[in-house]
DNA sequence: CGAAATCTTGAGTATAATCAAAAACGGTGG
DNA sequence: CCACCGTTTTTGATTATACTCAAGATTTCG
């Protein structure tokens, strides 16, 4: 149980800095929110549908998944959650989680007591404005995704969401140009996307012919950024970006 | 420009009120907000992607749907709105919209002026809260429809929504024990359940047969809730109503 | 180096889309 | 009350996208 040492470390104020200027009151009161930080294993669950936490998970490290499992088995992931979301921020006034949270790869995360978040709230309604802004952008973001499920093919699919997932993670300094890290399994982006993870393969494998995209072990390379976005039909506008990082 | 008359009147008072109990205060503000009430035809856009609006518009009567529209021409309806929504609370927080509202049939509208309602929730810490659920519910339907369309089949997604919109109709006393008004034609249907018309024709009568619903008009009855459940794989927990109408 | 996970390939199948057209329905006006 | 119009629902036939099953290749990591 320990505060960040430094805000700098702590993506959540950075991501907060980027929205807009914090009062020294803010980053004090950020920066002393209790957090007991946590190192996990790749593919286990922070938290599980049903549960009901006392407490929120702020992603500090690595990337996880917020996902479903159907009565018939079936996994569908819901969003991919990267450094600096609280996956379950909703837990706050959701009393049961109606969606699980799972690691992707290695994580660290903090765990904040809602006690602590209620009471930082309370005191400061310019950051109670800024997590409810931030929940809903991640409905903005399911919005988009059900139109991506329901409505594009898998391969326009495929390219939406490599785009989504660019754009998101320069907005954090995850991501150079137009390279990025993307230690997302065919299986796991095929739960994602609603496709069967060999089709995954073949779609991946047609982008790749098709020149819009490289890839080297977990490494993500855009070849051809407009096509690709062209083909995803993506429009970043409902990522609500402020300082919009979507450009070339 | 005129307050409702009677509190009771009002869908989103009783919805509030069926949370918690308000305080004379609360409701006075309630039935205190600035709303301008319009009568809109079936089939019109209430507000469309890309509006930047001073206002949010609660739902006061008939049925209304958020939906987007693909780069090639395909409509994907995001969620059916019901009377007491408020469909585009979100733009309180942000500032372009990321999808249309449209109505499915005529319906009465109430727009409230965005200074308004931050007044109101600057003033009234239970009503910032209770808002910030709504939006928190609206996402957890979200996730729950990326799932449906994802990973379920045509006969099943439609059994779900079905489900859906029954319970919700009845947590707002707008249906009987198994029965509703349901105005959504199957072009509606399809675009909520990213399936072809044709396919949502052929998927009703497949449950009409197979003794799950009964259609007369606009008129749905569910003979067999709970199978029509289990082909669903619906659980309501998602809806996170509170007291539990999900039963028999 | 070896085992496990991940990715790739091929073949056959199923779900659902598209196209085209007919039937039924709902409201309007004579 | 009935004829007429547009909308919605229904039917049939063909096609396409994507799934499943099975097995082999490659990569990752201890």
């Amino acid at each position: 149980m320990a505060a960040t040492p430094n805000p700098q470390d702590n993506p959540l104020i950075r991501k907060l800095e980027s929205i807009f200027t914090l009062t020294d009151d803010e980053r004090q009161a950020l920066s002393n929110l209790p957090m007991q930080v946590m190192i996990l294993k790749g593919d286990q669950d922070i938290v599980r549908e049903g549960d009901r936490p006392s407490r929120s998970c702020l992603l500090l490290e690595g990337f996880a998944c917020t996902y479903k499992i159907t009565g018939h088995g079936k996994r569908q992931i819901v969003s991919f959650n990267i450094p600096g979301d609280i996956p379950d921020l909703q837990s706050l006034h959701l009393k049961a989680l109606d969606a699980s949270v799972g690691t992707i790869e290695p994580c660290k995360v903090g765990f904040i007591p809602h006690d602590a978040l209620r009471d930082l709230c309370n005191r400061n309604p310019r950051i109670t404005a800024a997590f409810w802004r931030e929940t809903l952008i991640d409905a903005a973001i399911f919005r988009e995704w059900v139109t991506n499920v329901g409505r594009r093919e898998a391969y326009n699919r495929m390219a939406h969401v490599l785009c989504e997932m660019l754009v998101r993670l320069r907005a954090v300094g995850l991501a150079e140009d137009h390279t990025c890290d993307l230690p997302i399994t065919q299986v796991e982006l095929g739960d994602a996307l609603g496709i069967s993870n060999i089709h995954v393969n073949r779609v991946l494998q047609q982008l790749r012919a098709d020149g819009l995209i490289e890839t080297k072990g977990t490494r993500l390379t855009i070849r051809d950024w407009e096509k690709l976005k062209q083909v995803g039909d993506f429009d970043p506008t409902y990522l609500h970006l402020e300082q919009e990082q979507a450009a070339a």
